[in-house]
DNA sequence: GCCAACGTTGGC
DNA sequence: GCCAACGTTGGC
């Protein structure tokens, strides 16, 4: 089992927006090493949905329900997504300011480069955030 | 609102 | 194939 960081603009669409749908495709994935960690994704995956903007924190977990495929929102077989069942939210939510300040979590991804959308975890590191 | 970081595009 | 110019994203 991998754990991810899935990377949203809640007003695109948010973490209470999978609450509501419960599943989803998460698709409209752009970039060529965010969608090579799609396609590196297998049922069971663990993710946890992160908020940009006014929010940057995260705030909940997910799980992989398919394997990746491609994205029905672009055309061609060129892009790829994944389906997501809604897990819990994080009993606290997790601030980049914590993360970035926190010594196992401040070299992470999504820390380093906070444009990428797709991001993996070691287990080490998504143990800490599931907590 | 600004700017740094990153990706993409296009001229050469 | 290189690199300058440009657009976009997201943190501050």
């Amino acid at each position: 089992m991998k754990y991810w960081i899935l990377k949203t603009e809640p007003s695109t669409y948010s973490w209470s927006d999978l609450v509501r749908d419960k599943k989803t495709a998460w698709t409209g994935i752009r970039n060529y090493q965010a969608r090579n960690n799609i396609r590196a994704m297998t049922p069971g995956d663990i993710c946890f949905i992160y908020h940009s903007g006014a929010e940057k924190q995260i705030v909940g977990s997910a799980k992989v329900v398919s394997a990746s495929y491609p994205d029905p929102t672009a055309p061609g077989e060129a892009w790829s997504c994944v389906d997501l069942e809604v897990l819990t939210p994080l009993k606290q939510p997790i601030t980049l300011a914590a993360i970035k300040s926190h010594p196992v979590l401040k070299d992470i991804t999504l820390a380093r480069n906070s444009r990428l959308s797709v991001s993996p975890l070691t287990e080490n590191e998504g143990a800490i955030i599931f907590r």
